[in-house]
DNA sequence: CGCCGCCTCCCGTGATTACGGGACTGGCGG
DNA sequence: CCGCCAGTCCCGTAATCACGGGAGGCGGCG
């Protein structure tokens, strides 16, 4: 399924030493009949459009110029089949998941060994994607982050679905009108939403609403 | 950091024969005093409350009773600092997704090899998160679909600054205030805000910025 | 140089919200 | 049976917001 295009290997990294030492490693890889370097994302996409896509893709994103995240967004637009993999000293959160969102399928850091990188560009040829297990921690760890759900504020139904319209932007006439109900009750909801949020504007329920997923 | 409570292993799991297997080949692993094996998730609640909890646990999520999900939840609500890896047969987005959202460190497949369980076992007691590959992909996959859009919607620096503050539940005049400007400014850039993200309210505006990280 | 677009700034009016009240209901424990 | 609480409903006033105007400063461009 994802092994026909993977004949080509790109490598795009500033540090000639560390390009040439996986590209040769990289070569003697079955199945992979070309590998080439890049000294920048400049370099690599303008070759994105002059020639064919390549199947996959290492990529470091402390690079001049166009960093890695930006070349890895771009080469995704050009070829989404390309499977990417960013190789990089940097392991914090941010980059890791701006990274992910631009289609990085996986993550490895400098310090994982020749071996490991080889068989990453082969895992990422098979559909897998390979990660650091440090990497992946912190991809889980921002994943259960992302969805705490806990705390419920003790809100009652009708405030939840008053709260929900919140988030969508009504007023609360349109929401009086909605629910028909007076104007004066959704007032009410809204006084009694903002104590057990602890909160004094309506932005702030929104925001506090959407931040720890009430709705 | 994350070695010296990881003394005890448990494993959950129902089918006799597998954790017998397993039970044996993690009990090898050096640095490991005691495997215990429990055939269903309340066995194992029952005894986290009367002894002491494991430094790491092995749980299929395809448990009678209460399931694997939930009772990753309840040991994690009992004994944070425990590891927890899945080991199932189990590999859509759902499972894996609340798996990793109730607090799993780890995901594997049944179809990996006992030397991968081991090594797993061992990974996640360095701090890492060991996941077949194939996880791992379903992963970063539900993650980039997580953040797509990264409109900007022709922010300027200054709306891009209120409307940070808007989400931060300020009300005009603090704003005003606080970036030394008249409410009648704010105001216009309440405007220019509303047209720019097609909302016309306060709380749309702030819902899209959450919503599509604009902030 | 003059035009244009963008950012920054200001005013006033009318609609909406924030929040102080008060009141009725059904369910629950004393 | 009664008091209490949570949920639902209503009013009025003061503050805030929504949105219609308009204007000066600044860099880019023909």
């Amino acid at each position: 399924m994802t092994c026909t295009p993977s004949f080509r290997v790109w490598l795009i990294e500033d540090n000639a030493l560390f390009r040439r030492t996986v590209g040769r490693i990289v070569e003697a890889l079955p199945g992979i009949v070309a590998v080439e370097g890049f000294s920048s994302a400049e370099a690599a996409l303008e070759k994105l459009v002059t020639g064919p896509a390549p199947g996959t893709v290492l990529v470091d994103v402390g690079l001049p110029g166009i960093d890695g995240i930006e070349c890895i967004r771009r080469l995704k637009a050009h070829a989404p089949a390309t499977q990417i993999l960013v190789l990089t000293v940097f392991e914090d959160d941010e980059k890791i998941f701006r990274a992910v969102c631009a289609g990085a399928s996986g993550y490895l850091l400098k310090s994982a060994s020749m071996l490991e990188i080889t068989e990453a560009v082969a895992e990422v040829r098979r559909g897998g994607s390979p990660m650091t297990p440090r990497v992946a921690r912190r991809v889980l760890d921002m994943f259960s982050k992302l969805a705490p759900a806990r705390n419920d504020y003790g809100l009652g139904p009708r405030e939840r679905e008053v709260l929900e319209l919140y988030v969508k932007g009504l007023t609360n006439k349109e929401i009086a009108n909605k629910l028909s109900l007076s104007v004066h009750t959704i007032d009410s909801y809204n006084k009694s939403l903002y104590e057990k949020l602890h909160v004094n504007t309506r932005s702030g329920a929104v925001a506090k609403a959407l931040k720890e997923r009430l709705v």
